[in-house]
RNA sequence: UGGGCUAUCGCCAAGCGGUAAGGCACUGGAUUUUGAUUCCAGCAUUCGCAGGUUCGAAUCCUGCUAGCCCAGCCA
């Protein structure tokens, strides 16, 4: 089912073919390079596969790359889970993988040169003389009084910043810029501090870490990358970046382009209030399905195919914006729509009996597992006297256009038969607690051979066979005019952002389910098993969104 | 207030001097064994604002305005 798709180049695209026809370079290699110290969400994989998008896009190379240039935040853990999101999400990198820390050797060498050169020179200011010294946004800095240091001297004390002669901040090397640069960057950026900690990677070899400017220019430089491309808060950097590849000397420098961070809507994205609702157990961890990290999303039920399809969608452009969360949702119900089956779920029950239906009779219905794509086959389902419909779908005084089951209505049991509501009971406060109809055995498989029509169908699930569930709704967490937390520090969450539904019932035909399958619910939208919880004896559903619109009833007729 | 960047429909986003693509959302109407899907139709005389150049401007010029980023020995 390919759908034509009209979507223009963006402007990395053309700027690559730019460059391709200029002959600034003959190939294309891109990189995805986070840092290990957090989980992966959305926004980064509209980097991963805008990434891996247009190395294969242009027949070139797609690096997986760790920027592991600073011990300590970096974890063995999120090295993991990166690479696991990053594969999930299908971007594959091949036999290119690679650790920033492993490049420490040829930085230090490139450092030397540019001491040789005299484009960097040690200093011993401390943190808030580096910073005084900076100047501010409007007043231009001051000259390092290390400056002037011979290069001698510079190669003699950056050796021994190596060999850990010094403490940590003890010293620096910076580059030689331009102190009364309007652009901060350039005043003589720090290029190695001293940090003695263990890497995860390096352990205890290096006691000295590039800073980051330093560092991303040289990696893409040594690993041949045609084209970085970054976020827009990088912008400012791009003159250091090519300050460095021209003064180590790279014969065909990398370029720097930079891209907006995508935004959803209505989402918290932001990594200190994840961090802080993990903590303190207000979710159930990093891939709490109320998050949008990729590990969430995975858990709740989207497909790769689905973000990639988002991602797409989405757009690139410079400006900073923020898409709408029904765009992620429209990927996944278009995603899944043909792939999964349709089967019957009811989540609010009600009784209902079939006054003429046979005791102790159970037939086993033929049902289509999805009527749109014939390919998934057909399935039984029982069917007997007893079933459970959904609550909202009877009303003892229906409103107008109300065409589901009330006293007297003919609808249809999906797959089934035609039946009449004839009755009704309720408990002292009036809540129905039992619903009687009779059936049309001319009707089996929901077809009336006299061509009378119904307008309403309704799902249904067999009392006897039915499979008790656990379903959870999750909303995102969220709240876009004050935050997730408030001012006083008091967390200010959504109310509905779980609600779990304990007494569902499904059919039986959906008791072998695997972590991770998803399912549309007949009319209750798009579920997946919950791959956490999939070992309890009642399966657990997470929804992963809503179908777009249900009757509702008309202001002035709801009931209070 | 120094520098950099961005402003096109509710939300993304094309457009690059020739008279506003597309998607999401929304609204009608048709089909339908899911009030889903599908299908058709509608949805910016106008491109942050104000001037200017031009036969002609969202696109060029000038001046404003608003938003984002930068003063980590983080990335």
């Amino acid at each position: 089912m390919e759908k034509e798709k009209t979507i223009s180049k963006n402007f990395i695209e053309l700027e690559i073919e730019k460059d391709l026809a200029e002959g600034v370079y003959d190939h294309v290699c891109t990189r995805f390079p986070p840092e290990p110290n957090g989980y992966l969400h959305i926004g980064h994989a509209k980097s991963v596969l805008l990434n891996y998008g247009l190395a294969k896009k242009y027949g070139g190379e797609f690096h997986m790359r760790f920027d592991d240039t600073n011990p300590t935040k970096e974890r063995e853990e999120f090295v993991e889970s990166i690479k696991e999101d990053i594969l999930w999400l299908g971007a594959d990198w091949k036999d290119h993988l690679y650790f920033a820390s492993d490049y420490f050797p040829q930085m230090y060498e490139a450092a030397v040169t540019l001491i040789k050169k005299g484009k960097a020179y040690v200093s011993d200011l401390n943190p808030e003389q580096i910073r005084e010294y900076r100047g501010t946004l409007t007043e231009p800095g001051r000259e390092d009084p290390n400056k002037d240091r011979s290069i001698e001297e510079n190669l003699r004390l950056f050796q021994e910043m190596k060999d850990g002669k010094y403490e940590d901040g003890a010293l620096v090397l910076r580059a030689k810029i331009d102190m009364a640069s309007p652009n901060i960057n350039m005043r003589d950026p720090i290029l190695y501090r001293v940090a003695h900690m263990t890497h995860h990677n390096t352990g205890d070899a290096w006691c000295i870490y590039p800073m980051y400017d330093f560092a991303h220019p040289m990696e893409d430089a040594i690993e041949g990358v045609t084209h970085s491309i970054c976020t827009l808060e990088f912008e400012d950097h791009r003159p250091l970046y090519d300050w460095v590849v021209r003064e180590v000397g790279i014969e065909h420098p990398p370029r720097q382009i930079e891209f907006a961070k995508m935004y959803l809507t209505n989402v918290v994205t932001g990594k200190r209030y994840i961090k802080r609702l993990v903590e303190e157990g207000i979710v159930d961890g990093w891939d709490d399905p109320r998050l949008v990290s990729i590990a969430a999303l995975r858990r709740r039920g989207f497909t790769p195919e689905s973000i990639a399809n988002f991602v797409e969608l989405c757009g690139v452009s410079k400006s900073n914006s923020s898409v709408d969360y029904a765009m992620l949702e429209y990927c996944i119900r278009e995603d899944l729509k043909t792939k999964k089956s349709r089967v019957m779920a009811v989540l609010d029950p009600v009784r209902l009996v079939i006054d003429n239906y046979p005791q102790e009779e159970t037939e086993w219905l033929d049902v289509p597992n999805n009527l749109e794509n014939p390919e998934l086959g057909s399935r039984k389902v029982p069917f007997g006297r007893e079933l459970y419909i959904e609550r909202e779908d009877f009303m003892a005084e229906p409103p107008k256009k109300y065409f589901r089951l009330f006293p007297g209505n003919e609808v249809r049991l999906m797959h089934a038969y035609f039946i009449t509501c004839t009755g009704y009971e309720t408990d002292a406060e009036g809540r129905v607690t039992l619903i009687h109809a009779t059936y049309d055995p001319q009707t089996r498989g929901g077809d009336s051979p006299d061509g009378r029509k119904v307008k309403g169908t309704i799902h249904w699930v067999a009392c006897e066979q039915a499979l008790p569930a656990t379903v959870r709704l999750y909303e995102n967490i969220v709240d876009e005019e004050a935050g997730v937390y408030n001012e006083d520090g008091s967390l200010n969450l959504n109310p509905d952002s779980l609600t779990v539904l304990e007494h569902c019932y499904l059919e039986p035909s959906l008791s072998d389910l695997k972590a991770y399958d998803s399912f549309q619910f007949v009319r209750k939208g798009f579920f997946c098993v919950d791959a956490k919880d999939s070992a309890k004896d009642a399966p657990v559903f997470n929804r992963i969104v809503s179908l777009k619109s249900s009757f509702r009833l008309p202001e002035t007729q709801k009931k209070e």
